[in-house]
RNA sequence: GGGGUCGUAGUUCAAUUCGGCUAGAGCACCGGCCUGUCACGCCGGAAGUUGCGGGUUCGAGCCCCGUCGACCCCGCCA
C-alpha cells in the first residue's frame, strides 16, 4: 500500500509518528506563509501543513495543488498549538507536517465542485456520477447500504437460510409489470425476460428441499421510475418451508431489528404490530397507512344515508360509502380549493364542506339537507369542534377511502403536522385476494397469482372472486410499502383455479406455468416468503429525498443512464445475429 | 401516453408589474498580497450562441409555437 494510514484514524496518541497519507485534496488555504491542505478520502479528513521556513519549495509545489488532485503526503504528526484545536472534527487535535509530496493524478478542471455544500442538480450529477458519489453524504449512504444488507445476511445466516443465486435470465410470463427482453441469439426470435422478481424460482427451491432461501435479488420492471421506484431494483427476497404468516414476520421483525441496530444503534420494539387491510382502508384509506399522525378518516355512512341530501341518499342506497376527514381549525379558501381539486383529480364527484359554527350549527352547502339532530350525529362521529370543518365524499369503496387518503395526506401537509419522529413499521394483512380491474371488470390478483386464498373462502374463487381473502401482507414503514409477501399455493389444482380465476386460460396455463404446475405436482412443503425492498429501507434510513441517493448507478426518471449513454442503438451486425429487425414508428 | 416545474458563465443562482441601455453575484479558475488557517482574508482579471429551432416586436433571457433534456405527479408499478 502507499499508504500507511488513512484519513480520520490519527490521533493525539499517534503524535511524532512519520506517516504517509493518500487521498484527494478537498480543500486548501494559502495563507502565504503556512500553507494548509485539508486531505480527503472515504475514511476523513487530515489537514496537511506546508511550512515554508521547512521547505520553501515543498510548499509552493503543494501551492499549485487544485480541489480533486490525488496526492501522497509523507510528514510527522503533531498536535496543534492550542487554541488551534478543533474538536468538532474527528482528526481537529492534530495535523501531518508534510516534508514530502508525490502528486499520483492531477484533476481537470471540474464538471461541479465536489468540495461544495451545495449539490450540482441532477443531471450533472448522474453524468458525472463518480465525481458525485466522492462527495462524503453519497459515501454514507452506500455504507449505509453497505452495513445494512451485511445485517440481514447474518441474521439470516444465523437463522439456517441459504442464500443461492436464481437466474437473470428467465421465462417471460407477461403477468404484473412490462418484462424487460432479452432476445435469444441460438433461438431466434426468442427471448428471455430479466426477472420482475425470483418469485417461482424461489418456490421451486422450497420444493426442492432447500427450506430456507434468501437472496440480495436484482430485480426489472419495465415501467416508469418515480422518486421511490427504479426500473431495477433490489429486494430481499425470502422464503420459507413450513411456515405460515407469524414465522415470516417473526423472521423480518429480526432481520429488520439487526438492521436498525447495526445502522442507527436503535433497537426496534419488536414484534410489529399490526393491521387488517379493511381497518387501514377505513381510518386511512390506504393500505400502506402512516401511522405518524392523526387526521384519521371516519365513516359517516350511516349519518349522510339519512340525510335529505340526494347525492349521498343516491350513494348509499347503491351500497357506497361516505368518508370524513376534519381540519382543525376550518380551511381558508385556497386550501379547500386545492382539496376539492385533489378529489376530483382522484376520481371523486366531489368534495362536500362543512363547517361548524357556534352551538354546533353546520355551514356548507349541503348542510341544509342537515336537520339539526343530525348534524349533532356528525359532530359525535367524526369529532368536529366548533371552528373545524368537515371534509366527506362520497362513493364506491374502496375508491372513495382512497380519495379521502389522499385527501388526508395533503391536509396533514398543509397544516404542517408534526409527524411523530421514529419508526412506524406495521403489518398489513387479511388483503383481498384480487382487485377489480377497472378497465374490463375483471378480477386481477392484488399480490400475485402464487398467494395463498383463505381456505375458508376457496369456494367462492369461481363464483365470487372479489370477496376471496388472500393470505398476503405487506410491510410498511412510515407510509412507505417496504414489500410484500404471502403464504403461497402449493397445490396444482388450487393454483389453476385462481390463474383461471384471473382470465388466463387453459392453454396459457400449460404454456406459462406448466412446469411450475408440474413441479407442484411432486410433493410440495407448504411455504410462505416475502420480498422488502433494500433501496426503499437504505432511502428511509438515510433520509435523503430519493431512492437514487442510495443507489450507486441509478437511472433517470426516464429509464436512462446519463454516465454511460444507455440505452443507445446497436449494430446492424448485433441485430442480424439476432435475428431482429427494427420497426419503428416515426 | 398525459399534466406541472425547470433549463442564464465551469457551477449555484440573480436580472423591477406587462419586453427596454454594456445579462450580474457567490464559489471555482487566472494574477497579485498575506505565517495558524479550517467557508481563511484582501486587491485585480478572465469567463455567456440565456438548452436548441422558429415566430411576434423598433427591441426578446423575459411573450408565442415547436423541439431536446432533467425533475415532480397521473397512468403504469402481478
Amino acid at each position: 500500500m502507499l499508504r500507511t494510514h488513512t484519513r480520520g484514524e490519527l490521533t493525539a496518541a499517534n503524535e511524532g509518528e512519520r506517516v504517509t497519507l493518500c487521498g484527494f485534496v478537498w480543500k486548501s488555504r494559502d495563507l502565504g506563509g503556512l500553507l494548509f491542505i485539508d486531505l480527503r478520502d472515504r475514511y476523513g479528513f487530515t489537514q496537511v501543513v506546508f511550512d515554508p521556513v521547512v521547505d520553501s519549495v515543498l510548499t509552493k509545489d503543494a501551492a499549485a495543488l487544485h480541489g480533486e488532485d490525488v496526492v501522497e503526503v509523507t510528514g510527522v504528526v503533531r498536535l496543534r498549538p492550542g487554541d488551534m484545536r478543533r474538536e468538532d472534527i474527528k482528526t481537529g487535535e492534530i495535523e501531518v507536517r508534510a516534508d514530502c509530496l508525490r502528486v499520483l493524478s492531477r484533476a481537470a478542471r471540474l464538471p461541479f465542485l465536489v468540495a461544495e455544500e451545495e449539490t450540482a442538480k441532477e443531471p450533472l450529477r448522474l453524468k458525472y456520477r463518480y465525481l458525485d458519489l466522492r462527495r462524503p453524504p453519497m459515501q454514507w449512504n452506500l455504507e449505509i447500504r453497505h452495513v445494512t444488507i451485511n445485517a440481514i445476511r447474518q441474521y439470516l445466516n444465523s437463522r439456517g437460510f441459504l442464500e443461492i443465486e436464481t437466474p437473470i435470465l428467465m421465462k417471460s410470463t407477461p403477468e404484473g409489470a412490462r418484462d424487460y427482453l432479452v432476445p435469444s441469439r441460438v433461438h431466434k426470435g426468442n427471448f428471455y425476460a430479466l426477472p420482475q422478481s425470483p418469485q417461482m424460482y424461489k418456490q421451486l427451491l422450497m420444493v426442492a428441499g432447500l427450506d430456507r432461501y434468501y437472496q440480495i435479488a436484482r430485480c426489472f420492471r419495465d415501467e416508469d421510475p418515480r422518486v421511490d421506484r427504479q426500473p431495477e431494483f433490489t429486494q430481499l427476497d425470502l422464503e420459507m418451508s413450513f411456515a405460515e404468516e407469524d414465522d415470516v414476520f417473526e423472521v423480518t421483525e429480526g432481520a429488520f431489528a439487526g438492521v436498525f441496530r447495526e445502522t442507527l444503534g436503535y433497537e426496534l420494539p419488536l414484534p410489529f404490530p399490526r393491521m387488517t387491510y379493511h381497518e387501514a382502508m377505513n381510518r386511512y384509506g390506504r393500505d400502506k397507512p402512516d401511522v405518524r399522525f392523526g387526521f384519521e378518516l371516519t365513516d359517516v355512512t350511516e349519518v349522510c344515508g339519512e340525510s335529505e341530501s340526494a347525492v349521498f341518499k343516491k350513494t348509499v342506497e347503491e351500497g357506497g360509502r361516505v368518508f370524513a376527514v376534519v381540519a382543525p381549525g376550518g380551511l381558508s379558501r385556497k386550501e379547500a380549493d386545492e382539496l376539492e381539486k385533489l378529489a376530483k383529480d382522484e376520481g371523486a364527484a366531489g368534495l362536500a364542506f362543512f363547517k361548524v359554527e357556534d352551538g354546533g350549527k353546520l355551514a356548507g352547502a349541503l348542510a341544509k339537507f342537515f336537520t339539526p339532530a343530525l348534524s349533532e350525529r356528525l359532530l359525535t362521529v367524526t369529532g368536529a369542534e366548533r371552528g373545524d370543518t368537515i371534509l366527506a365524499a362520497a362513493g364506491p369503496f374502496p375508491a372513495t377511502a382512497e380519495v379521502m387518503g389522499s385527501v388526508r395526506l395533503a391536509l396533514a401537509e398543509m397544516t404542517g403536522v408534526q409527524k411523530a419522529s421514529g419508526w412506524h413499521f406495521l403489518w398489513v394483512t387479511d388483503f383481498p385476494l384480487f382487485e377489480e380491474d377497472p378497465e374490463t371488470g375483471g378480477p386481477v390478483p392484488s399480490h400475485h397469482p402464487f398467494t395463498s386464498p383463505k381456505p375458508e373462502d376457496i369456494e367462492y374463487l369461481e363464483t365470487d372472486p372479489l370477496r376471496v381473502m388472500s393470505r398476503a401482507y405487506d410491510i410498511v414503514l412510515n407510509g412507505v410499502e417496504l414489500g410484500s409477501g404471502s403464504v403461497r399455493i402449493f397445490e396444482p389444482e388450487l393454483q389453476r383455479r385462481v390463474l383461471r380465476a384471473v382470465g388466463v386460460t387453459d392453454e396459457e396455463i400449460e404454456e406459462r406455468f406448466g412446469f411450475f404446475l408440474e413441479a407442484l405436482s411432486y410433493g410440495v412443503p407448504p411455504h410462505a416468503g416475502i420480498a422488502p425492498g433494500i433501496d426503499r429501507l437504505v432511502w428511509l434510513i438515510c433520509g435523503v429525498i430519493g431512492i437514487r441517493d442510495v443507489i450507486a448507478f441509478p437511472k433517470t426518471t426516464e429509464a436512462t443512464s446519463p454516465l454511460d449513454g444507455s440505452p443507445s442503438p446497436v449494430s446492424p451486425t448485433q441485430l442480424r445475429e439476432l435475428g431482429l429487425s427494427l420497426d419503428i414508428d416515426e
